[in-house]
DNA sequence: AAAATATGTCAATATGGCTGACATAAATGT
DNA sequence: ACATTTATGTCAGCCATATTGACATATTTT
């Protein structure tokens, strides 16, 4: 899917390879090329799990609430809430199928019985490593052809690209899972 | 905004601190940390237009169109479709929002007068440059951070993380919207 | 007892995708 | 010359996912 084939033989001729002198760095140079291969790398990234989510009638909303509840088994609907940036109404339509069809199921909460701790089910487990393996094997995929160092290479790219005041937390979350997902 | 914290001390205890021993990589692991991260990263690297975007009434679609026919004045209809992987009935309806609104212009094809080549206006270009520029801050943010040798790395990355068969038609749009843009 | 919190729900609305069908103009092939 | 294909646009309707605002319920905190 999806040629790329830009073709544009257009009114303003291509006046000579004007292309900058190589290592130049003017001050307000623009990273077009981290811009768009970001754009086309995410593409790509989510593409992989919307083509399973969509034979089950999933689209990207179901995955985004699996995935994380997978992660952070025993969360708090607030805490997902944070986490996608998204309102309760919308994450309500969501999480309601995700019950219904046997993925997700809802615990009271033990201390504070208002809360409704959120898992997944096996069957939800299932999904969920299904759609990581994809992803996985694309990012391995990556690492294998770029050798060694690669990894901790992108982990401080991405990293570094998150809010500074949301890192600590991000950082924090992913720390987190490891550990509930190491126990399993 | 979003605050993350996540705190279920629930049901299942923290069994002891499991954490994997170190350097370890098991043939089926799944790199959750990438996963994540990219899902953070992108999250918040979209959000920067996001927020300029939506006090003009615009969205990310409006976002993607502006940036691609700014990089690539002259092109097709048809390329724009292609790159954005949606309908041109999608596309329709946003396009002519930005033309109406003068943004965005199309003008008869020289050769092939049955095409409408696109091109961007001053105010246009303004707001891309606008919103190239809100990215662009984020990741020399990271750069400068992470220390030389970075912008390479995460360029390799993202390139390496793009579907194999896809991923000369990427660069060669990259490099083809270079030369484009520094002739003007 | 009052107030705050965690969650859920009803209703209305917007955005940005989609499919299918059809229209027009221009280029191309026979 | 005529038929076909191509590039684009448009009408109409549908769906998924997001929004805001208002309100309900149960439970915890003060």
């Amino acid at each position: 899917m999806a040629d790329i084939n830009v073709n544009a033989k257009t009114a303003t001729p291509v006046s000579g390879l004007a292309g900058r002198p190589a290592g130049d760095s003017a001050p307000a140079e623009l990273t077009w090329d981290i811009i768009e291969l970001l754009f086309f790398a995410y593409r790509d990234f989510v593409g992989d799990p919307d083509e399973v989510l969509s034979k089950l009638a999933f689209g990207r909303a179901h995955h985004r609430v699996l995935h994380f509840v997978n992660r952070n088994p025993g969360m708090k609907v607030a805490d997902l809430l944070d986490i996608l940036n998204i309102t309760k109404q919308s994450l309500g339509r969501v999480l309601k199928q995700m019950v219904d069809q046997g993925y997700v199921v809802q615990k009271e909460g033990a201390q504070d019985r208002r809360q409704r701790l959120l898992y997944v089910t096996p069957k939800g487990e299932v999904l969920a490593l299904k759609l990581a393996g994809l992803q996985t094997a694309r990012i391995n995929r990556a690492f294998a052809e770029l050798g060694p160092g690669a990894h901790e290479a992108a982990r401080r790219f991405l990293t570094a690209m998150i809010d500074i005041d949301n890192r600590e937390g991000v950082l924090r979350l992913i720390a987190r899972a490891d550990r509930a997902k190491a126990r399993s």
